[in-house]
RNA sequence: GCGCCCUUAGCUCAGUUGGAUAGAGCAACGACCUUCUAAGUCGUGGGUCGGGGGUUCGAAUCCCUCAGGGCGCGCCA
């Protein structure tokens, strides 16, 4: 768009360097870029334009800068054009052309930054995707973040976005809830005088009891309360189970002379699916995340889908019965050699050709995640983003492949890793166990600290580092907690505008701003007619935590600026002998609140009006 | 053993997809409060970008190699 000062120099470089050298190929002048130079002392912008022409117009770099300088001195928004080091040509430009973006700003509001780079893409982000078997922990808190900010992100940049989130509610996690729910359950219902402590549930049905936790207290408590003891385990004696009543994961229970009908553990386990989607869903909301589509493992099993994706690959020659090549190196002591159902992934760039079914004849969890991710592909996206946690790691590359055989190659899929997050409490690592149920849930982490600061503070890393993350420290009102600093600058300048009685935007809008000379004021505006290119840079990346630190400068230059008028009263907002130069700088200010509040959209952080 | 990610100031981390003399914050030292919020700002010191080779006008960034750390490695999701 227009409001991006950079994509516009850019265009009248290049424009000024196609007349200069005619002859120049099209993929030459696609290199040609005009960025802020790292040393701020060498202008406003630099193009290395005549660095890459100089070969194909068979011209030294520095004569080639020269020339083009000079063409470039002619553009009405460049007061300065100079050849410079190796052949850069330096672009210092006009301060009336800058503080042009101001009222720009206060116009378009926070819709300042909006971008078409992604316009036409329909765009597929799947993030946060954890099983339904318990509550929301810290573990899971970062992906959902950085999905979140990052489908927001992708959206200001122009991409049509679809939020998404895939409930594995299908495999053995959920068996494994099944029989937890209905320990809780036979618990609540308190047959007989029974022993229905753990230990002897486990023995009794020969399961393991994977999920402990209290949370599914309420599950038992609400299965009771609905079905009475209707769905309660019964001793038989002798009696044989007929075999289709019965489903692999309850199976021993049967042999163990207790009937369990499988109809009735179906309804445990959907109930307790039920109750801890509803659970996730409302942490969740608590941190601000709203999905737009929930898309169910098991009704994707069950409609078929699975089935029609292995038939789709069958129908293209990639799927064979054959036998694995144990892992290079080490082998693994139980390793024998097995016919498998195996897709082709090595045709598209896998290492090695994945299974899709297991012994039992039932599906992989790939195979049902390839169902999922054709499914996307059907709704019309034409971009997959998966965010995962960096144990999946070695699961991408044949996600990716079985993507690039499903559209032949025409939706990418893009997977963004995220690191292990550590939990410190007082200089001390908060341990998990979720076996234990004695771990950091979401819900406990949002009481403690509060939704902001949990959002703003999981993106103040790169999402492939690891990260620490202090219960205190994110808390703490000073400089080097990032949250804090970024929202206290907003304060500040919210804070200026109540003094100011709150002056319309459209009024400040039509500020003459000749008054705007200090070096603070034009760091400032400078700094905020780089948030378009910002924004445009972070989504081609995939990086949202780049809005973070692009914040944090942001609210740097402006205490920079306040500390100004600390030091010199005439550099003050307000000043009553100077209406006019008090105009100009509230629409800075003003400018600088809605780029703030921009920012903070993008990443699902709420602005504060002040600090308490 | 193989594959992927990582290694930047004493510490925690950026580094605008290959640009000019590599930057912030913390910690250390030294300044600035009758004030629109000092919960802030300014200054000083601090580096072989893990080591070595290569690609080119130019490398923290791309390629190779070595060292160290993390993750993963046929029916867990």
């Amino acid at each position: 768009m227009t409001e991006n000062i950079f994509t516009l120099l850019t265009q009248e470089v290049r424009g000024a360097l196609a007349a200069l050298v005619p002859e120049l190929p099209a993929e030459a002048l696609a290199r040609v870029q005009v960025e802020p130079p790292r040393d701020a002392a060498h202008g406003d912008m630099a193009t290395n334009a005549a660095l890459v022409a100089a070969k194909p117009a068979r011209m030294p770099p520095p004569k080639l800068a020269a020339a083009l300088a000079g063409r470039l001195m002619a553009l009405p928004m460049v007061s300065e054009a100079a050849p410079a080091g190796p052949g850069f040509v330096n672009l210092r430009l006009r301060e009336d052309f800058l503080r042009a973006q101001v009222p720009t700003v206060l116009r378009v509001g926070e819709r300042y930054g909006d971008s078409r780079l992604g316009a036409g893409v329909r765009a597929n982000v799947e993030y946060v995707s954890a099983n339904p078997t318990g509550p929301m922990h810290v573990g899971h808190c970062r992906g959902a973040v950085v999905g979140d900010a990052l489908a927001n992100l992708l959206a200001k940049a122009g991409w049509d976005v679809t939020k998404e989130y895939y409930v594995n509610d299908a495999g053995n996690q959920v068996a494994a809830l099944g029989w937890a729910a209905y320990w809780r359950y036979m618990r609540a219902i308190t047959l007989n005088g029974e022993d229905w402590t753990a230990e002897a549930t486990e023995r009794r049905f020969g399961v393991t009891l994977q999920y402990r936790g209290d949370y599914l207290v309420a599950v038992g408590d609400a299965l009771a309360e609905r079905f009475g003891d209707s769905l309660a385990a019964r001793r038989i004696e002798g009696t044989k189970v007929p075999a289709e009543e019965t489903l692999s994961a309850f199976a021993p229970a049967l042999e163990r002379g207790w009937l369990v009908k499988t109809a009735w553990l179906d309804t445990v386990r959907e109930t307790a699916v039920a109750m801890m989607m509803a659970e996730i869903r409302e942490d969740l909301a608590l941190l601000g995340v709203n999905q737009d589509v929930f898309l169910s493992e098991r009704s994707l099993v069950e409609a078929g889908a699975v089935e029609g994706a292995v038939k789709l690959l069958e129908d293209r020659g990639l799927i064979y019965e054959g036998v694995l090549e144990p892992p290079k190196g080490k082998t693994p002591e139980d390793w024998e050699p097995r016919p498998q159902t195996l897709f082709r992934a090595t045709d598209f760039g896998d290492d090695v050709d994945r299974p899709l079914r297991k012994s039992d004849g039932s599906n992989t969890y790939f195979a049902n995640d390839i169902a999922c991710h054709a499914d996307k592909i059907a709704r019309g996206h034409d971009l997959l983003i998966d965010v995962w946690g960096a144990d999946h790691g070695g699961y991408v590359s044949r996600m990716q492949a079985a993507v690039r055989a499903v559209s032949d190659g025409k939706v990418p899929l893009e997977v963004v890793l995220c690191q292990i997050v550590h939990v410190m409490k007082a200089g001390e690592p908060v341990r998990m166990s979720k076996r234990a149920g004695t771990y950091v849930t979401l819900r406990d982490l949002i009481e403690e600290v509060g939704r902001d600061a949990v959002r703003f503070t999981m993106l103040t890393r790169k999402s492939d580092a690891q990260m620490e993350f202090d219960l205190d420290k994110v808390v703490e009102q000073s400089r080097d907690n990032p949250v804090f600093y970024v929202q206290y600058a907003h304060a500040r300048c919210r804070s200026v505008l109540r003094q100011a009685g709150d002056p319309a935007v459209a009024d400040l809008a039509g500020a003459p701003l000749d008054a705007l000379t200090d070096p603070a004021e034009t760091a400032l505006i400078r700094r905020i007619a780089a948030w378009p290119r910002t924004v445009e840079a972070a989504a081609t990346a995939r990086e949202p935590h780049r809005i973070a630190f692009y914040l944090g400068d942001l609210a740097g230059d402006f205490h920079v600026l306040w500390n100004r008028g600390r030091d010199d009263s005439t550099l003050r907002f307000i000043r009553a002998e100077e209406p006019e130069a008090t105009r100009a700088r509230l629409a800075l200010v003003a400018a600088t609140a809605t780029v703030i509040r921009s920012g903070l959209g993008v990443m699902g952080v709420t602005p504060v009006e002040e600090m308490r």
